[in-house]
DNA sequence: TCGCCAATTGCCACTGAGTGGCACACTCGG
DNA sequence: CCGAGTGTGCCACTCAGTGGCAATTGGCGA
């Protein structure tokens, strides 16, 4: 067979695996706070300190998935050819990228399933959010790196690449709470979709939309900024 | 004297004064993580339950002063004249109102030291990044009651409030990291800075500046979006 | 000034996450 | 088949956070 791996690697693997497994099916069914890792462990029959070795905490092993997604959209960025355009840009496409590169059988499920269980408990939204944050910075190292971005410290910069993080983050949360199927093609049409409405949002008006839903008069944007005309885009994205 | 408050009210905000000031102390001196409860609550003089009763966690004791000017904000938020006008500016004067709300004694160095501890410390980071994503989503909830947004769940206004996050803490990180004393009035002017730089930070370029600090010839600001022209702000505001 | 009521506090025991140490078992190489 | 080295299981431990209950203390009427 394709027993490529040296078979150690493979029962690693393995493990890793079934504790996922395990694990988005104990917490999405009965909560995140209501199951132990002892549970948890014994379910996928490995002790609590082999986890330990493969997840650095119970929240890790809830996102993995989403984890390996920013994994290969890091993967992307170290070889994506260096063009000089908008650093959202790059970042988005990375994104996309990294969702092409995802291979894994039922990675669209259990991206879902994790999404739903940061969605339901704050101790996983709080680490999704601190691990996009900490992704980011090493996104930055990289582009300073590879991409010639000679000012990572400068404010814009910085507040681009929240902005990156911003979109991603409602466009998987859409795309999570979909009704039926939730697949790769429609994760990459959320995430063009959000990262499009980005330029709109910063006109935004508070009393925004009183007939904004699916109208044509709608989205109170005002032109002084972002005269972006992409608006159509981003109200198809409205629920 | 002024002896308005019950008595058993000035007790109670004795002891979070304390715990607070102990702990940015010793937060300080010896690291977030090297820190026990234990200790805390023993140089403070209160039980452990005591402290459970005043702060819901040991990050949040580290971050209690950052958490008032949230609500301070909110507060404003709340009294605030309802006019139309872009999410981001409302959200942007809220929290220089909540700025200007903050009266007790040393609330500036403290909050100077708090930020220091969020950027230490993963784990004050991390609580601190959860709580003002929940933070905003009180304040959109505050939106759609009082100042008429009709969209709560609209992803640009979803963004647009990604956006203000985004932009006060890059203010605040700034603010905080200045070598001298770190005022009310230096925070207020840091936190328009960081807001303005918002509109030329979606079209920064990847090789952006290898001559932009302090040049005129600038900022490789991409003309096609957000032609605001404040890029001055936005380059002043580079360390 | 005394004493009752209610809120607050301290103490104790407990759960559950996460870690270090050590012995055992397994894989891989010869 | 046998050593070297790595991975795993078990055990004991620290520390954050919680619930229960008794003791204390302030508020307040008599």
């Amino acid at each position: 067979m394709s027993a490529r791996p040296p078979l150690r690697e493979r029962r690693k693997q393995r493990t890793r695996e079934v504790l996922v497994e395990s694990a988005l099916d104990l917490f999405g069914r009965r909560g995140f706070d209501n199951v132990t890792l002892d549970e948890l462990c014994d379910t996928a029959e490995v002790s609590k300190r082999t986890f330990f070795r493969t997840f650095a905490s119970k929240e890790q092993v809830a996102m993995s998935t989403y984890e390996d997604l920013w994994a290969a959209a890091l993967q992307s960025l170290e070889t994506a050819p260096t063009v000089e355009r908008p650093l959202i840009d790059v970042m988005r496409d990375s994104l996309l990228a990294g969702i092409g590169a995802m291979t894994s059988e039922g990675w669209a499920d259990r991206l879902r399933r994790s999404i739903h269980l940061s969605t339901a408990s704050p101790a996983v939204e709080a680490h999704c959010l601190y691990f996009c944050h900490r992704t980011t910075q090493a996104a930055l190292a990289v582009l300073e790196r590879r991409h010639g971005l000679a000012a990572p410290h400068d404010v814009r910069v910085l507040l681009a690449m929240d902005i990156v993080v911003a979109a991603h983050q409602r466009s998987i949360a859409r795309w999570a709470a979909r009704d039926g199927i939730a697949d790769r093609a429609l994760l990459t049409a959320d995430t063009r979709a959000a990262f499009e409405a980005v330029g709109p949002s910063l006109a935004i008006t508070t009393t925004i939309t009183a007939t904004a839903r699916n109208d044509k008069a709608d989205t109170a944007v005002d032109a002084r900024k972002t005269a972006t005309p992409d608006d159509r885009a981003a109200a198809a994205f409205d629920h």
